[in-house]
DNA sequence: ATAGGGTTAG
């Protein structure tokens, strides 16, 4: 009996499962008895082949078998019913095991919290204290990604002080785990002590803290502690890269993102497909969305976050026929579009103004594939809608919407209000947005240039007073630039730049070139009340045209200039870098606060519509 | 005699 169940665990234990289970069978078939060891190994070979019936059966076996159950037998059986996604058989295999020790509860604590199921989790948890049993290093580092994944700082705390009396904060797992609780409670400050504290730190210690800053939006911390852990000669992972590259997503960074593109290349971690996700979203959100393109072409194993990147990428370029089409492509591979594919194509029918292919995809998103519209999808449409000035159809959709509307919903109905003037409209979604958000000062500083546009300049002093009673100031335009690894940022009419004289020399002369070339300054997006002249002289102080006179004196002729504001680009503006594209000879990539512009040969992507 | 459990990401 000892050979037969020597050789199924030699065969489980070296990848041979199906030699495994011939040999259980065989071992059946000449009436030889199999004991603990055979039934953990054979149940061990089932999993490995994906065998779930066979588990089953094997189990049946254990149950007829006079042993009692035994706590590595039952392991082996949790981890079937697990694996097969059936918790709820292992919940029943567990509850059926006599002595339930340390390793057994932590082996369902961890599987619940990787399902999903935290308060599953925790309650197993609670259940083992009552049980008496101590818990480990294992017990704590699933319970604690539990409560990251909800997010409960209170428990966290509770979790901690268990952790230092038992004197397990030493341990990697749990330190990382815990500083990843914090973190994912916004509590950032006491995951940077245990980072400090840590005794013994690996790549995933970096890793959690990278990723903890770029959650909570901090992409220069985020950023910096990726060039610490290079410095500490820590190998990154492709977590980290993928993490990083978020990181300068979200800053518009290019050049650094470029260059952790040249370093994934290097440790060939630029083959991994969520690594690949993160350069397209890189480039697409860094303004290149050639060099998204590219890496989508490029990669080997796409999934359907590949995808959605690069229709969204596309989407916020303004190249709606473009993302069309890989829509079109996406639906011919194996890949099913979700929630996140449609609000990436109706973003991009919303960006070009497409009102029936927009409806017409929405229709057939419900219809054909089932999905339910979330608040995301209606803000798309109401943004449609709204923007082309179907202003009452936005309003009856919002009316349809079976849930409450967001404040993201009234904001895309306030915007457009203001692009159509229509201050009646305009004030009711206003009105919304500051029920809900009463600090958004956009919503404030809409409101009062729609009263400026249509003059109704008591009312703009009545926002405006409004606005000084609870302290809140306007949001100032800002644009800026990355020049050679250094950002220069200006705002509305800086003079404080140490090469001011030749910003504004060049200001000048753009000025008499575009005028030439028939340039005429628009003086209504000046919603002041103020004479011509003074309105004309303060367009020449925007910010995105002080920040595009620097580029032009300190980029190489001929080069791409990358502009990002803060604001949405003021039709002047426009306007002027159009045909300022077109004198200087440069592409001029302007990423407001909704989208990006590409300004070539005196046209722009968006073609005028944004 | 011998066999069992864990953290990070789009």
């Amino acid at each position: 009996m000892v050979s037969w169940t020597g050789m199924v665990a030699c065969y489980a234990e070296n990848d041979h499962s199906k030699e495994a289970l011939e040999c259980f069978s065989e071992m059946r078939n000449v009436g030889f008895m199999p004991n603990n060891y055979t039934f953990v190994s054979v149940l061990k070979a089932c999993v490995g082949l994906q065998e779930i019936g066979m588990g089953k059966s094997i189990h049946g076996c254990v149950l007829k078998s006079s042993y009692e159950l035994d706590n590595y037998v039952s392991i082996a059986l949790l981890n079937l019913y697990t694996d097969c996604g059936d918790i709820r058989g292992a919940q029943c295999v567990f509850e059926d095991i006599p002595r339930k020790d340390v390793i057994s509860w932590s082996f369902m604590i961890a599987r619940y919290a990787q399902s999903d199921q935290s308060e599953a989790a925790i309650g197993m948890f609670c259940q083992m204290r009552k049980a008496l049993v101590v818990p480990n290093q294992f017990t704590f580092a699933s319970l604690l990604q539990s409560c990251a994944s909800l997010g409960c700082l209170s428990l966290g705390n509770q979790i901690h002080c268990f952790v230092l009396k038992l004197g397990l904060l030493s341990d990697v797992f749990v330190s990382n785990a815990l500083m990843d609780v914090y973190s994912k409670c916004g509590i950032m400050e006491n995951s940077v002590t245990l980072f400090v504290d840590a005794e013994t730190k690996n790549e995933v210690t970096w890793n959690t803290m990278i990723v903890g800053y770029g959650q909570l939006g901090n992409g220069e911390a985020s950023l910096t502690m990726f060039m610490n852990m290079l410095e500490q000669k820590v190998l990154p992972n492709e977590v980290t890269y993928s993490s990083a590259l978020h990181a300068c997503a979200s800053l518009a960074a290019l050049d650094p993102g470029t260059q952790i593109h040249s370093l994934t290349i290097k440790t060939k971690f630029d083959k991994d497909t969520i690594v690949g996700n993160a350069l397209i979203d890189m480039y697409g959100k860094c303004g290149d969305i050639r060099h998204a393109r590219l890496v989508f072409d490029m990669m080997r194993n796409r999934d359907e976050v590949s995808w959605n990147s690069m229709i969204s990428a596309y989407s916020m370029h303004g190249l709606a026929s473009e993302a069309l089409r890989i829509f079109q492509w996406m639906q011919e591979s194996e890949f099913k579009p979700n929630k996140l594919t449609f609000v990436g194509v109706l973003s991009a029918c919303c960006n070009m103004g497409l009102l029936d292919e927009g409806q017409a995809y929405f229709t057939s998103m419900v219809r054909d594939y089932g999905i339910e519209p979330c608040m995301e999808h209606y803000t798309c449409m109401v943004w449609l809608l709204g923007r082309l000035g179907k202003l009452d159809k936005a309003m009856k959709l919002i009316a349809d919407i079976p849930f409450h509307p967001s404040v993201m919903i009234w904001r895309a109905l306030l915007g457009a209000c203001v692009i159509h003037n229509d201050v009646e409209l305009g004030r009711v979604a206003a009105e919304r947005v500051l029920e809900m958000e009463p600090w958004d000062e956009a919503a404030y500083v809409l409101l009062s240039n729609m009263y400026a546009a249509a003059k109704r300049w008591g009312n703009v002093a009545c926002v405006r007073k409004s606005m000084k009673k609870k302290g809140m100031k306007k949001e100032p335009g800002l644009s800026w630039i990355e020049v050679q690894g250094n950002t220069h940022l200006f705002t509305v009419g800086d003079t404080s730049h140490p090469e001011i004289r030749l910003i504004n020399g060049m200001l000048q002369w753009l000025k008499v070139r575009i005028t030439r070339e028939g340039y005429v300054p628009n003086c209504c997006v000046v919603l002041l009340d103020i004479e011509d002249d003074e309105k004309e002289r303060l367009l020449w102080l925007h910010s995105e045209r002080v920040a595009l006179a620097f580029a032009l004196i300190r980029t190489p002729s001929g080069s791409p200039i990358r502009i990002l504001k803060n604001l949405r680009i003021c039709a002047d503006c426009h306007a002027a870098i159009k045909i300022i594209s077109k004198v200087v000879e440069r592409e001029i990539v302007v990423r407001d606060i909704n989208r990006f512009h590409h300004f070539q040969d005196g046209v722009c992507s968006c073609s005028d519509y944004w």
